[in-house]
RNA sequence: GCUGGUGUAGCUCAGUGGUAGAGCAGCUGAUUUGUAAUCAGCCGGUCGCAGGUUCAAAUCCUGUCACCAGCUCCA
């Protein structure tokens, strides 16, 4: 239940608030100043705010454990009740790394050589300093002990680098207030409750077999309906958009990804190839599990010559591709090893691009309205021009990103760029969800291709009957099927809009004495495509209701001898509790009219 | 892949070296019930898996698998 004095307690993200900015800077100071207390062999190397916290990186030979984070925070409280005043001092950079030297603190000597003038050191007291920037609180007693917990423990690589030292983190967070703390505290339960793990698993919408796999998730009869109902949705809009549907295998040679570059890139990312023999092996002859879908598009349009007048061919299909993702990024439905894409292979003539590529937005932006997601991103992912993975010419490179930059200014949308995100082959546009955990994910994307054209050589006869080369655009509004359903359980804290419920209406019966004309109704809300079931279950009205909220079945329908009397039903929705006795033809009525609408009863 | 944590009945969890427990679910019986739990009985576990230490291991040690948090990665 929401308790609505703690409804109105604001938790700013931290780069919302000054206040918290300081509150926490130093904190994270003060942590380490404690942990260095406590273990004088810890390396202090950086500690910034999170946006809801802070962390501090060490480096401490021995693993911290969940009886030294007590321990760090007793002696925290002691820094704080000590009063030390934070004493800002700006100094030369030789200064610095004299004192760095001093003081015997190797990572902070690499920090200062990254940082540019002005150079800052803060003091606590006179008892510790670190290099910062701040900005940081005028005293330790401004934090309130009550306000402040150390939450985790968690290995980081130094400099975000896995082949560098890899470091102890303490995540922590702090507050103005303890009330601050306890809705926060409050708030990241809830959040809990709303983990699609956890709902997947009460609503048995999908499990994960031991015996299968990790990463690999088997779907459920009502996880199935789910699924189904939101391919069928995309397909319909497809059709309505001149999409072509398509069938393709899972496994293919693995030469088929050599062409395109996967094999050479992600090798080490795909499931190991099948060979027939060691001979076959040593020679890289082999299948491999398909993890793009792309390939086997490409080959469909190369099945044929095309016209200009074939174009824009829009290839479609729901392919499920494998992926052997490390072990350690697995979880739930938002990091599987086996999903499927909601895939499309726009190929289309150079004066199309434009045109495609916005009907292609727009197309994901309803599906998103439909799905009533509200809270995304859209990330322009473009080249990192420092690095080298990427395939192609600058000049291909620069018409794609044009391209996409030019569509979501035409469509005045927000955006931010993210340099580095690209794929090999291509720009993207992706759309980025939270989940309950506020993690970040990919769901939709648009790609703007003119290497994966080049590397199959395709082709098509232009007016003048010479030979043209298409632009591929990749596109996926789901993204991933399995990952979206993980979003949407979150969204929706597993109540699921009326036309996606895999149960839409339970008829319950008073006493089992109605039991033959539940059946009849539910018979016919069967009939007219309604997914409706009776509880069988024999028990009080009470425990049928109770029941059915705990599966959050969004309409219940109550049976007893005033509703037959009357050829009626007892309505009770999920969101609306209780509406009283409604002719049954108006309740089939008013359940096919939501449905059709993505609406509500 | 890395660091740390967790793994006991279908589910949620208790049990720190001495005979494996509870609630819910399931089954059976009684009850025939009007808007979030009717009562009683019964069933249910190689304590993730494999080794080891010990007279004795859910409990201690080693390895392994899976899950969780974070890091790294993500076509």
């Amino acid at each position: 239940m929401v308790n609505s004095t703690s409804e109105q307690i604001k938790l700013p993200k931290t780069s919302e608030s000054e206040k918290l900015k300081k509150i926490r800077h130093t904190t994270s100071h003060i942590m380490a100043m404690a942990v260095q207390k406590l273990f004088p062999k810890a390396q202090v190397t950086i500690g910034p705010w999170t946006e809801n916290g802070f962390y501090y990186d060490f480096d401490h030979p021995e693993a911290f454990t969940e009886k030294d984070l007590k321990a760090i925070k007793k002696e925290m409280i002691k820094i704080i009740n000590q009063k030390l005043p934070v004493i800002r001092e700006e100094v030369s950079r030789e200064e610095a790394e004299t004192r760095i030297k001093a003081i015997n603190e190797p990572y902070k000597l690499e920090i200062l050589d990254s940082i540019h003038e002005p150079i800052s050191l803060y003091y606590l007291g006179d008892k510790w300093w670190d290099l910062c920037a701040g900005p940081h609180l005028e005293n330790t007693n401004e934090i309130n002990p009550k306000a402040i917990e150390l939450e985790t423990l968690a290995g980081a690589y130094w400099r975000g680098d896995s082949n560098k030292q890899q470091l102890q983190r303490i995540y922590g967070t702090a507050w103005e207030t303890p009330e601050q703390l306890a809705e926060y505290k409050r708030r990241k339960e809830e959040a809990l409750k709303r983990d699609h793990r956890k709902l997947g698993k009460e609503l048995g919408l999908f499990i994960f077999a031991d015996q299968v796999g990790p990463g690999l998730p088997l779907w459920t009869p009502k996880g199935t309906i789910l699924r189904s109902i939101l391919e069928d949705f995309l397909k319909k809009e497809q059709v309505k958009r001149g999409y072509l549907q398509v069938v393709t295998p899972h496994i293919a040679r693995v030469d088929l990804f050599k062409t395109s570059g996967h094999w050479q890139k992600y090798k080490e990312d795909m499931f190991p190839m099948m060979a027939e023999d060691e001979e076959s092996a040593s020679l890289e002859r082999g299948f491999v599990l398909k993890p793009m879908n792309c390939p086997f598009h490409i080959q469909i349009y190369k099945s044929d010559l095309r016209s200009y007048r074939d174009l824009p061919m829009r290839l479609a299909e729901f392919g499920t591709v494998y992926r052997y993702e490390q072990s350690g990024e697995l979880g739930g439905l938002t990091r599987v090893r086996g999903f499927t894409v909601d895939d499309s292979h726009l190929f289309v003539r150079p004066d199309q691009l434009d045109d495609e590529f916005l009907s292609v937005v727009d197309l994901i932006l309803s599906v998103f309205k439909s799905l009533q997601l509200k809270n995304f991103k859209a990330r322009l992912s473009f080249r990192d021009p420092e690095s080298d993975k990427y395939i192609g010419s600058d000049e291909a490179w620069e018409k794609a990103e044009g391209a996409i930059r030019r569509a979501v200014q035409t469509l005045e949308m927000e955006y931010f760029e993210a340099p580095g995100e690209a794929a090999f082959y291509g720009p993207k546009l992706d759309f980025i969800f939270q989940d309950a955990l506020e993690r970040e994910w990919q769901l939709g994307t648009v790609q703007v291709d003119y290497n994966l054209p080049e590397r199959f050589d395709l082709e098509y006869v232009d007016t003048d009957s010479s030979r043209q080369r298409p632009i591929m655009i990749h596109r996926a509004p789901f993204g991933s099927v399995e990952r979206l359903i993980g979003i949407l359980i979150e969204e929706y804290a597993g109540d699921f809009p009326l036309w996606l419920a895999p149960v839409q209406v339970r008829l319950l019966a008073v006493s089992n004495d109605f039991l033959p004309y539940t059946h009849e109704v539910c018979a016919k809300m069967q009939a007219v495509g309604i997914r409706a079931e009776v509880d069988l279950s024999g028990e009080r009205l009470g425990k049928l209701i109770r029941n059915a909220e705990k599966d959050k079945i969004p309409v219940m329908a109550i049976v007893g001898a005033n509703e037959i009397e009357a050829n009626s039903l007892s309505i009770r929705t999920r969101a609306s509790g209780e509406l009283g006795a409604i002719p049954v033809t108006e309740v089939l009525d008013k359940i096919t009219k939501a449905i059709a609408s993505f609406g509500n009863f």
